[in-house]
DNA sequence: GGTTCTCATCAAACCAGTTTCATGCGCGCC
DNA sequence: GGCGCGCATGAAACTGGTTTGATGAGAACC
């Protein structure tokens, strides 16, 4: 059966400790499951927001375009992951969801959160404190964009994929798989492909980094820290003030 | 006594009907209040978070410094907004709050939410609702930074403060206030104040807004969403799947 | 084994927005 | 009423990142 080891269960319990009744609750959320080959499109920016995706296994990324083609990039998605929860706010979805390479990911509807918000208010605080998390996330990804320059932002994408990363599996060192392509990275980080390429290449020759096929290594982690002022918004969340159950 | 006409009731009413016993919830987190002058600090970036803010009156901002002095602004807080709501989940705060004029807040602790939570599903899964909305408006705005030049930033930053200020005041026409100075407006877009003066002079000339004072005024409303592919976030959300008490 | 396609890299012209400094208006303050 | 200051505007040099187009390496597909 699916969910013997579930990446939701595995990425929430880093927060809180999980009694049987909130597996249960989550475990009900995992029970279908789904594969994706690479570059398939999930969904669309303007359909119903109808169901949620647990990510299992592989890279997914969000994005919108301008009218004139123009397009960001919002969300790069990770396993453990929970795809379309902003949308969970509206009739329809904002972005369109496209795989990076093949995915397996676990469906759910929406109104499955009505069960865990009438059973459980601790897990519902979990998940209020997720989304606001991911704001934080947001903002922190806001002033990039608004305030570093090249080197700046794909140092701070760097930095922050790695930590996601990390809290499912603390035995990550410090290297990564990155299997998007410059143009996504580009689109990401509101810059050009070709300025994508002469950064990387900058930022190896200068020692900073090392790449290997579609691997990263980051060589000197605390000068990259230095260098875009960040902050670890994953490792530690206030969970004093959540209700018993 | 404060409460008798609250801007929170209001702005959340706008989503769902609340009875007494919501009300009543409401009410105690709004029953203290304290005026703020014009560009007051009112907590700074790396405080505890403990407090959070229901804007009773004026405007404020929240930002970030890098190190080296540059400046982005997050949000920009009108009446009725809760200002704060992402550091919930953390144990600092991550911006600094500055008074835009002369304000009125209610202060209350981040520990009130237990008592929702523990009490009223329904209001828990609103301000959930909230809480992804504004992601999503975090994510329209990463949109315009990463894709958009300075002028359809500057209508972008200009749609988005009026839709928000017509929730709680449907009466309002296309004209509003706008108590920030250009370089605000700049550290809000990611531009510099020299260039926000030019943009918003070609906008007058082109006939797009009028300007008085610190007043705005929308001329060509439809040309304006057209520029930017603006689309409300504001006006109506999902709140089918929520619980019923 | 050749064809095709995607992707990273290179190079050079170009431009949107920055930087810096100067001017002038309006407002609060003594 | 005059002083000082914050703020918007103007002008000109400058630059970080874009645009376009060419090249080559690798992977997928018959």
């Amino acid at each position: 059966m699916p969910g013997q080891n579930s990446c939701l269960v595995d990425k929430l319990s880093h927060y809180i400790r999980l009694d049987d009744s909130h597996r249960a609750h989550l475990a009900g959320i995992e029970k279908s499951e789904r594969n994706y080959p690479a570059s398939a499109e999930i969904y669309q920016g303007g359909d119903p927001a109808r169901d949620l995706y647990v990510v299992k296994r592989g890279w997914l990324f969000s994005y919108t375009d301008l009218p004139d083609g123009r397009r960001q990039v919002v969300k790069i998605h990770h396993p453990g992951d929970i795809v379309g929860f902003p949308d969970v706010a509206l009739k329809h979805v904002t972005t369109t969801l496209r795989t990076a390479e093949e995915v397996c990911l676990c469906p759910f509807p929406k109104s499955a959160l009505d069960v865990i918000f009438r059973e459980s208010p601790r897990l519902s605080a979990l998940l209020l404190s997720i989304a606001l998390r991911d704001q934080v996330v947001f903002i922190d990804l806001l002033r990039a964009m608004g305030r570093m320059n090249a080197q700046e932002r794909v140092v701070y994408m760097l930095l922050d994929l790695i930590a996601r990363l990390r809290i499912t599996n603390s035995a990550m060192t410090d290297t990564m798989r990155l299997p998007l392509t410059q143009s996504q990275i580009a689109d990401y980080l509101g810059l050009t492909n070709v300025y994508i390429s002469r950064t990387f290449l900058r930022l190896e020759k200068d020692g900073y980094i090392q790449r290997t096929g579609d691997g990263v290594h980051l060589l000197r982690e605390d000068d990259l820290i230095d260098m875009t002022d960040f902050y670890d918004r994953y490792a530690d969340m206030d969970t004093s003030w959540f209700p018993e159950n």
